[in-house]
DNA sequence: GATGAATGAGTATTCATTCAT
DNA sequence: TATGAATGAATACTCATTCAT
C-alpha cells in the first residue's frame, strides 16, 4: 500500500466519522436547528476541521443521502440479479430490499426525501449533485427492469414500465413519509411494515396479468 | 351587516393578502430563504402588520396549509356524497378530487408534505395545530369509507379499509413528491397526471375482488 | 361652572384615569415592560387616546412621580406648620410624614428614585421637567426649616441644615430601596417599619446637641 | 505557566476588555440606549465574540455590578481586620471605604443601586445571581461585625446591629444616589464627599453611647 | 374627542464559515 | 492537518407613535 493510498484511507475514515456524527445529529434535531458546532462536538472535533472534509454544511447533509442511495443502489441489484423468480416473487424482494434501505437509516431517508424537492440542491457542487442524480437513476433502472420482465413473461400487465417504477418507489417513500408523521404525533402508531405490506399486496394484485 | 360583521370580514380579508403574499414568496424562495420582510413587501404591508394576524412566521406558514387542507375536506366530502357511483368509479372520483387538491395550490401542497414529518410542528400555537390534524382526519375519514363502502358490496377485496385509505394517501402524496422533484431537475419532465393515472389503474386493479 | 370649566374637569377626570391605570402596570411590569397598549387596555383606552393626554410615554411615567411629590409637598408642609413641637418631635412627625409617602405609592416612589438620576430626564416637556423640580425643591426647603429652627432653637449641633436635609432625604430613600430591595429577594423580610424607626432615632441622636 | 492557565488568563483578559468597553457604553448611555454592537465597537470586536465570554446583555450588565462588589467585599474586610481602633474610629474607616468604592467606579456603583429593585434579576444566570448575592452578604456581614463589636464594647447603643449595618448601607446608597442625581441636574453642585462626611458624622454621634 | 389598524425603525442573538497559529 | 476563537451578515419580532376615519 503506497503512502498516497494510505492518506487516502485515513481521509476516508476521517469522512465516515464525521457522517457518522452529523447522521445523529440532523436526526435528533432536523436539518435547520442542528449546527456544525453540535455535529463538530458529536465527531470530537473542532468545527474547522469539519471544513477539510466538506465544502459546507449542505455538502455534508447531501454526503449522508448519497451514503444510503449507495446502499439502496446495491440492494436493488441483488434483486434483480436474483435467479429463479417469478415476477411477483421479484416484487416481494423488492419491497423487502426497499424495507432494509429503510432500516439502514430510517431519519435520513426521509430527510433525502425532503432533500429532493428542497432548496438545498443549489449548494452543492456539481459533482455532488451529479452523484446524487447518477444513484437514483441506477436505482430506478432497476426497478425499471424487473417491471419489463414481468411484461415480457406475460406476468404483467402492458403499462409503461417506466411508470410503473416510478409508482413503486413513490409508493414505498409516500407510505414512509406518511407513517412516519403519524408516529411523530403518536409514537403508539408503528404500522409502517403492515402498511408496507398491504401496499405491496395491492401493488401485485394491480399489475399482475389476469388471466 | 352589522359592523362587527363588517370588521370581520375586513379582517379576513387582510389575512387573505398576507397569505396570497405569503405563498408567492415561500413558494419562490422556500421557508427558510423566505423572510418576513420579503412577505411584507410582496403583500405591500409593513414587516409589524404581519404579526397582527399572525403570531409568528411559523403560524402563518402553517396557516397556508389549513387552507389547502380545507379544500381537500370539501372535495372529498363530495366524493362520498356523490350518488350513484359505483366503488371503483368512486376511487376515480376520489383521484379526480385529489388531482384537484394539487392544482389547487401545488406548490403548498408540496411544502405540506414536507412540514409533516418537520421540526415546525412545536412552534404552532394548540389551537392551529390541533386545526390541522382535524382536517387531516377528517379527510382520512372520508377515503376511509369508500373502501368501506366497496368491502361492504363485496367489489373489494377484503383489507383493512383503514390502511386502504393510508395508501391511497400515500400513493397520491408520493407520486406527486417524486414527480415534482424529478420535475424541478427537469422542467421537461412533467408526467404527474398520467403517472397518476396509472397509478390510481393499478390501485383500483389491486383492490377489486376478482371473482 | 362655564363650559370651558366643565371641558377642562373632564380632561382632567381621564388624565387620572390613565394615570391609575399606569400606576399598576408600571408597579408590576416596571417601566421598560410596561407597553403603552398594556396601559390601554388596563385604562379601558385605546391607544391613541393615551396620546391626547399625555405626550409620549415618558411624561406619562413622570406625571406618577408628580402625583406622590404633590403629596409629599402637601404632607411636609402640614409638619412644619403643626405648632407646639420641639425639634426633636418635628423630626420624629417629619418621618411619619415621610413612611405616610411611601403608603401613599410605594412602588411609584421606588419608580421615581429611578427616575431621579436616569436616562429619561431629557424627552420630558420643559414645563413637566421644572415641575417636577419645583416640587422636589419645595418638598427638601420644607425638611431644611425644620433643622434650621433646631439650630435657632440650640436643639440641634449647628452642622450646614441643608446638608441634613438630604442626608434625612438620602437616609428616607436609601432605607426604603435597600429594604424593598431585600424584600423583593425575599418576600418574608418586611422591615421596613422597623428599620426606619431605627434610623430616625439614630438621626434625632445624631443631631441633638447634647449638653 | 501551563498551557491550559495561559488560556484561562487570556480569556479573562478578554472578558476584562469587553467589562470596560460595556463600563463606558452603560455609563454614557443607559443600560436600555446602550446597543450590543455600541459595546463590540467600544471594545473593537464583533457582536458574536461578546458572547462568547457572556450569555446575554443583562449578564454582561451584572457582571459590572459584580466588579466592585468583589472590590467592596476586599475594602471591608480590612476595615474589620485593622487593628487597634476604637470602634467610632472603625465607623470612620468604614466610611471611607466605602468612598473608595464609590471612587472605584462612580457610575456602576449608581447602576447597581438600580439594579437592585429592578426588573433585571430574572435573566441572569443562576450563578450570577447568586454570586451577586453571596458578595452582598459577605460585606453587609462585616458591616454588622463593625457595629456589634462598638456595643460590645460597650462604646455604641444597644440597637439591633444587623438593623445598625443596613442602615449605614442605605445611608451611604442614599447620599450617593442623591448627590448624583443633583450633580446630573445641576453639574456644579458636588458636594457628595462633603454630604457624606456630615452624615457619618451624625450616624456616628447617633449610634455612640453618651456617658 | 376617540379609535385602533398600521407603521417601521430599532436590536439582541445566532451560526456557518474563516484563518492565524 | 487540526484547531477554535473570531467574525459579521442576516432576521424575526416588538412597540411607541401616528393618522385616517
Amino acid at each position: 500500500m503506497g503512502i498516497q493510498e494510505r492518506k487516502e484511507r485515513e481521509k476516508e475514515r476521517r469522512r465516515q466519522q464525521i457522517m457518522v456524527a452529523a447522521k445523529r445529529v440532523f436526526s435528533s434535531k432536523g436539518f435547520n436547528k442542528a449546527t456544525m458546532e453540535d455535529i463538530a462536538r458529536e465527531a470530537e472535533l473542532s468545527p474547522g476541521t469539519l471544513y477539510l472534509y466538506f465544502m459546507n454544511k449542505d455538502e455534508l447533509y447531501a454526503s449522508l443521502s448519497l451514503r444510503i442511495l449507495h446502499y439502496l443502489k446495491i440492494r436493488l441489484e441483488h434483486v434483480v440479479q436474483e435467479k429463479g423468480l417469478t415476477p411477483e416473487q421479484r416484487i416481494t424482494a423488492l419491497q423487502s430490499a426497499l424495507y432494509d434501505v429503510y432500516e439502514f437509516d430510517p431519519l435520513i431517508l426521509i430527510n433525502m426525501f425532503h432533500l429532493q424537492s428542497s432548496e438545498t440542491l443549489s449548494n452543492l457542487s456539481a459533482e455532488l449533485s451529479t452523484e446524487i442524480q447518477r444513484l437514483s437513476r441506477s436505482a430506478l433502472r432497476n426497478i425499471v427492469k424487473i417491471f419489463k420482465d414481468g411484461i415480457a413473461q406475460d406476468a404483467f400487465i402492458d403499462e409503461h414500465p417506466v411508470a410503473m417504477a416510478d409508482i413503486t418507489w413513490s409508493l414505498f417513500s409516500g407510505v414512509v413519509l406518511w407513517e412516519t408523521s403519524k408516529k411523530l404525533l403518536n409514537p403508539k402508531n408503528d404500522y409502517l411494515k403492515t402498511t408496507l405490506e398491504t401496499a405491496f399486496k395491492i401493488l401485485r394484485r394491480g399489475v399482475r396479468k389476469s388471466v
